[in-house]
Parts: C-alpha cells; structure tokens; sequence
DNA sequence: TGATATGGGACTGGGGCGGTACTATATTCG
DNA sequence: CGAATATAGTACCGCCCCAGTCCCATATCA
C-alpha cells in the first residue's frame, strides 16, 4: 500500500535500542536477541549503517556497535537508502506528469523531513490506532 | 523504498484523465491507449474503482466511466486501499514498539489527509527534483 | 445479432526483498 | 600463541507479491 521495507524498519528500531544505552557498545547478536531480529539480516543492516557513518563499530571479541551521529542530522529517506544500498546522492529530474509528480513532491517532502531522531529519541510517545491490512501478516512492518 | 504501488500510479492518472474530460464518458481501452497503461491492467483498476463507487459506469457499446464523486471527498489512502482490494474500514490496533509506530502514525496521517483532488485536479503544477533510485526502471511509478 | 463495452473472477511469471552463508580480518583473553 | 568472538565484505537463494493477462457472463447500441 505505502510501506517501508522492513529493514528500513529494522534499522530503525535498532537505532532506538542503541540510543537509550547512551554510549555504550551493543553487539549485533544482542541487538538482535533483545529486539527479536533475526541476526543474520541484523548484521547486514548494521554494516550498512557502519559505511555510512551512522554507526561507529569495535571489531573483535567484545566489540559491537554504537550510534557514531547526532540523529537529527539524517533523514528518514537517506536510512532507508542507506539500508538499501542505494546510491545517496543520485536524485535526477524525471519527467513525470500530473498527479504522480505532485504526489511524488509531497511524498519525496515527508521523507526528507522527518529525522531519524523524530522517530527514534525519547519524546511524548504516541499512540494510535493503526491502518493495517490483510489477515496473516507474520510480523509488524510499518505500512499504511 | 517507500513507494505507491502502480496500480495506484495507475488509477490516479486516469482520474486525472477522467477529471480533465468533465463528465464525458470513456471507455477504459481510451484510457488506456491516452494515458500509456496496459489495457487489460487498467480494466481491473477501473472495476475496483467502480465498485467503490468512484467511478459511475456505463455498460455497452459506447460505453464507459466517468466520475462518480466528489474527488475531495476521498483520501489518497482510500484510493489505494481500493485498488488493492483490501477491506476498506478494517484499520485496528496493534501493539507496534517505539520508532516503528511513531512512524506509522506520521505516515498514516500523511495519506489520510492528502485527497486524490489534492494530487489530481488542476492547481499551481509543481515541478521539482525527484528522488530517483536504481538505474534500469522502466517506467515511472511514484517512489521515494 | 454482432460488435463493443463493463462485471467479476481466476491465473501466471518475474523481480525484489527478506533472509542466509561464507570468507577474511581484527581484538580479547587464557 | 591460538581459540573465541566480533565486524567487513560480498555473493547467493527462495518465496511472496503484484503487475499484467485471460476468460466468460452480461449489457447496450446499431
């Protein structure tokens, strides 16, 4: 419908785990056990954090991961490239007509927009009911 | 990334189509051939979008749709739910955790307050730089 | 009655993405 | 040292979703 892949979800929640343990080195297996990802796509997830600087890492045993920026300082679109592997800078004028191109300016605004921060730091939590669809989803991912 | 799915792309472009042509009748293959979508694709767009009672339709030869209601009426979420066929009221709560569902909720609000009018009838245009992604798509689908 | 349209399904093929695996390298500790 | 535990890098795979097709029934016009 409108939904955000679910490592870009992933990414997401794992920033929220590292930041409320202010500093503090995490490893991706415990990331991954504490917040119930599966470990294996976890490490990837983080390593692609790491090339982009969000994460700074310790290698070797005891090593692990801690956040390496200031949260607000990325955007919601750039952690999803990130995670994506897509190429960040890369933004070309495209010839779009009508609806989809306003659509696409006011999607393209909200993604740009939100920080990281926004969505992961410590704020009035807020609560919601939620669009959901469909009857067997397996596991939450965020979707409009 | 983040991205609507065609179908949707689809349907907005032809209520542009429709919108722009005033109350006339047109059948979905003149749809089709004017807007660049595949024929048969946009013949089940067009249904889903009759059944919710959008579009207003007119069986036969010399037949076709035309604007059923009030474009403002309807959100962007709304639409997209029709072309996906998916149940339209049935949004409910679900204990999602922290970013995730902050998130959900600015994304939600987002399409709940956007009206297919907003993106489809004719206002300022807007002409901006677009996120693109990857290298070899081959047509455009709305996508941040 | 034949051509052209919608109505309402079922069906399929391919690509993307969620998830895995393997190898190399770095660090700690006994 | 060398075993254990981490990250770094990268290639790989299988499944599901969705774009796209097809078919048959029904309605309308000429």
């Amino acid at each position: 419908m409108l939904r955000l892949s679910r490592k870009a979800d992933y990414a997401l929640i794992s920033l929220g785990y590292l930041a409320e343990r202010e500093g503090r080195v995490s490893s991706a297996r415990e990331i991954a056990s504490a917040c119930q990802i599966p470990a294996a796509l976890l490490m990837n997830i983080l390593k692609s954090l790491h090339q982009h600087g969000v994460l700074s890492s310790i290698r070797g045993a005891s090593g692990g991961y801690r956040i390496g920026i200031d949260l607000h300082t990325i955007s919601l679109l750039e952690l999803c490239k990130m995670v994506e592997q897509v190429d960040l800078g890369a933004s070309e004028r495209l010839a779009l007509h009508g609806p989809a191109q306003a659509l696409q300016y006011r999607l393209s605004r909200f993604m740009r927009e939100v920080s990281v921060a926004d969505l992961v730091l410590p704020g009035r939590r807020i609560d919601v009911p939620l669009e959901r669809v469909g009857v067997g989803q397996k596991k939450q991912a965020v979707q409009v």
